[in-house]
DNA sequence: TTGAAAGCGCTAACAA
DNA sequence: TTGTTAGCGCTTTCAA
């Protein structure tokens, strides 16, 4: 783990520019006192030597860190390459492009993640973290609280409510499905719900709920899934067996659509005509499915930027308050109404 | 950017353990000169006092870094939305899991992309540094040779040959795509070709032209694609304008054969019995689509876990040979053999 | 085996 | 507006 190169320094560059190592640093972080001559003489002085701070010694002295942390609750770092995670962690990027700070990528919930993260938060190396995708109940909000660090949630976690957090709107991007379904002209609309012991899971199974409550429609038709593909299919099975007469269904993952209309499929259920289907998140899959899926579309990207944004915010004395990011109807075949029967 | 938790620092471990600094010191990084009476003590007082080391106090002293970076050459932090990357980026973190080294993403090439990697590697931030998806001539390798720190690179760049990479035979799964469709009796076949600015795009149009010069075939009918969906539409749509005698075709990336096959389908030939298609990467989409995607597939988690395994050992001060890993084909409909038409 | 002392390269009081 | 002086918390000689 050896270094080589070169370093210069700053007392190199305070040297060639003739001036104290005190001058230097203020041109460097351009702090006011000192004059125009020698605010000069040092910037060519960096130039010509070609300068770079040592972030280490920067941040040891300073006490102040130039990179942050996503950490995302799962015990396998295969979730970076779930498109929801990867979406996110691209709109994370796009902000950080734009200021000082790196990004660092861990899980957070193998045996050995764990231990690291806390390591990582209270080795003193990071600003601030962004945590996601927490099931139930989790240390890791209470790690980070120790390490007295900013924290941002994507997503809300489901025993608190935290002080910074972006979260989409689970709950009306539900109704907004159940709605649809309605409006089509189904009566015996059933949910696949996601993993209830996260909050997604539970508001998006609420929103399913209540919209078929206000319109008097029978809300017992629920089987819970969580949020597989696999889990989906089997989900999708065992509604069939204890409803039959579904004639539409709120899968509360795209994922799990995807399970379910294979489980149609099998079934000889005929989408939409026999049953309607409409997901949730409109993953890129969700275009090319056998028929194509209606779904609900949440700014994915959008979630990452602004957990960057506030970060970022907070980082710098900020308070920002909580965002909810709104969702919307993606009109696919999966669900369409009458007149395409 | 501020920290602010109380941190225990070394001395006071010292003092509590009733030795000097130094001493724990040595405990810390099990060196070895200390007696057993007085590391037992340290680290009970470590244990006690819930001791972690500042790791920026610690890089500075030992001027080594604990972090290790994943630059993209893109112009856009959304790559690591792609499955391909995603999945580098998987492979990579489940072998940095077993180490202690953390991983910092940052896009290379987008304007302030560059700059900030530049300042990234100078500023002795990074014990090293990998390198993905080179097109062409890249300054960012000279930036990392500049700084001195070890490089892995991920694919090869087209112009050089690094010392250390990683890669998967491209050249090698062309072949196999070319002579699946030479076996399901095929001899007009064509290809679309990704990008001829990567090394990719030139090892795979090698291994096509190669295996049907062998196979006295004509090689001639060629388009060239950019490794996008929208390109492999377009280019397959000139494919058949330019060559409407194609039986096949051998497209160089999944995402543009995805975009081939929409525009065979709209051009009404039928998939495989008028052309038979083969793809590469073996996306997850390759399964889902119409018909499904026979195609080349390659480990890429692999290959992220094989970069990270290099770079880890060139920082353990071994010298590792560049690694070629194996392709494979994966059979699918839309390239099935005679008895299926 | 031990500890004292001297940095790592920078920032931040403080005094001038 | 300047420069001097202490550190930041650790590692690493070096002499004991």
């Amino acid at each position: 783990m050896e270094s080589h190169s070169r370093q210069v320094t700053l007392d190199e560059v305070a040297a060639r520019a003739g001036v104290s190592r005190s001058a230097a640093s203020r041109v460097l972080n351009d702090a006011p006192h000192v004059s125009k001559a020698k605010r000069e003489a040092v910037r060519r002085a960096i130039a010509e030597l070609g300068y770079v701070p040592n972030a280490t010694a920067r941040a040891l002295a300073s006490r102040q860190s130039g990179s942050v942390v996503l950490a995302v609750s799962a015990e396998d770092p295969a979730v970076f390459a779930d498109q929801f995670v990867a979406e996110v962690v691209v709109g994370i990027l796009s902000v950080l492009e734009e200021t000082d700070l790196e990004l660092t990528l861990v899980t957070a919930t193998s045996s050995r993640g764990q231990q690291r993260l806390e390591k990582l938060l209270r080795s003193r190396t990071t600003a601030g973290v962004m945590l996601m995708s927490m099931h139930g109940d989790e240390p890791i909000a209470r790690l980070a609280e120790d390490a007295e660090l900013p924290v941002v949630f994507g997503g809300q976690p489901l025993t608190f409510e935290p002080r910074y957090y972006v979260d989409a709107d689970n709950r009306g991007g539900a109704r907004l499905a159940t709605e649809h379904l309605i409006g089509i002209g189904r009566t015996r609309i059933a949910t696949i719900t996601g993993r209830m012991d996260e909050a997604a899971g539970t508001a998006r199974y609420k929103g399913f709920q209540e919209t078929l409550a206000v319109a008097g429609l029978d809300p017992r038709r629920v089987v819970h899934g969580d949020f597989s593909e696999d889990g989906g299919q089997r989900a999708m099975t065992e509604l069939l067996a204890r409803h039959p007469e579904t004639d539409a269904v709120f899968v509360a993952s795209d994922q799990m659509a995807i399970g379910a209309l294979g489980a149609l499929t099998a079934a000889g259920r005929s989408v939409p005509s026999d049953v309607a289907v409409v997901g949730f998140n409109d993953i890129p899959m969700a275009r090319h499915t056998t028929p194509p899926l209606t779904t609900i579309s949440q700014p994915i990207r959008s979630l990452g930027r602004e957990m960057a944004r506030m970060l970022h915010a907070v980082l710098n004395g900020e308070h920002p308050s909580p965002l909810i990011l709104p969702t919307r109807l993606v009109f696919r075949d999966s669900a369409a109404g009458p007149s395409c029967r």
